[in-house]
DNA sequence: CCTATTTGCGTCATCCGTGTATCAGATAGA
DNA sequence: TCTATCTGATACACGGATGACGCAAATAGG
């Protein structure tokens, strides 16, 4: 679109996105004014970069959605057996959600450009889960939307979890995601 | 508190909550005004049984979990082995749950009221879910806590699920239920 | 060092939702 | 029927959030 932003502009957009996590997170209903404090900047500097609300809420949503891709990306999930993708995938999910946690837990994607990169993220998953299934670790009639739904909703349970520690961005990844797998694949029933 | 309501008021008050759990479900961030016009009412009117915004919320949701705990009681659930107990409850409970959505998965609990009636409701779910390790169902170092949060959320996902129906709340909630309890229990992995 | 860009400040207008008050008409219920 | 209660209409005050303007100071980057 425009020319490039410079250096220190582009850090404003940064610092204003990663504001409006904390802030929004604390209250979804917070208005310009709390999120450009938070930032360390002013309102009108707010509404420069981003036109109105809901263009703060879009470029949020896209770049946290992109972020995920990226942590899917990093755990090279192609080049490793489905369970240790898994593994993988779901650690590196678990710390992007964990940074992210309202704007991807408020994902309704209001715009094309939000619903493609989603799209993305569940059409990977699925393809995942059908390697799954095909090495055995699924059930062969288990329903792949079903269930990637459930994995879905079982990673953020695992970050909402009341874990022994005070602090919840404290929590080690790898550990969470074996619970999440192994709850998604056996539940909470007595092991056969 | 003040003297009973006339049976038209007392018919309004029902209104205005049905009212707003179809608008708030719709648009979170909804004016009294069109609450008050889905209501059949006026503004004025909704601002006569609910002296704020803050009221009218705490109200929907001591109904909504009300109607929760009144589902559970009617399964009857003590009279049964766990596994059956466990089958009515979630039954019922999704009928509840389908129709009070928006004020059922925004239970933040604001206050002491609503505060309360969630409490009971975890404690009896942690029980239920307690009686049915004795029996077997679950794994004898199930995390009944976390057991119990991926109980809730599946609860939630049945509801959210694209079923072969265009109508959600047309969906079986037996059926439903069967889904949501052979997940708890199993996983999506094959069958031992 | 010099210029284009960015930012902060003060100020303004406007819209929207909320909450209140009064009065007249309609209705429930005894 | 008759009275207490409920509802609607109109109007007003208030606060908060939004969005836009020009101008001066600071700063990045060639």
């Amino acid at each position: 679109m425009g020319r490039p932003l410079r250096a220190d502009a582009e850090r404003s957009v940064r610092a204003i996105l990663e504001a409006a996590e904390r802030v929004l997170a604390d209250d979804a209903g917070a208005s310009m004014e709390q999120i450009a404090e938070a930032a360390g900047l002013t309102r009108i500097t707010v509404h420069r970069r981003f036109a109105n609300r809901q263009a703060l809420l879009e470029a949020l949503a896209v770049s946290a959605k992109q972020q995920l891709l990226d942590a899917i990306g990093e755990a090279r999930p192609d080049s490793a057996p489905a369970l240790v993708a898994l593994y993988r995938v779901t650690a590196n999910v678990l710390r992007v959600k964990n940074t992210w946690r309202f704007t991807l837990s408020h994902a309704t994607p209001h715009t094309s450009a939000a619903a493609a990169v989603w799209e993305e993220i569940d059409t990977y998953t699925v393809e995942l889960l059908a390697r799954a299934q095909h090495e055995g670790l699924l059930a062969p009639d288990a329903d792949l939307d079903w269930t990637r739904q459930v994995y879905y909703a079982l990673l953020s349970e695992a970050l909402d979890r009341p874990g022994a520690n005070q602090d919840p961005a404290a929590q080690d990844p790898d550990a969470l995601a074996a619970l999440v797998i192994d709850t998604l694949l056996h539940g909470a029933g007595p092991r056969g």
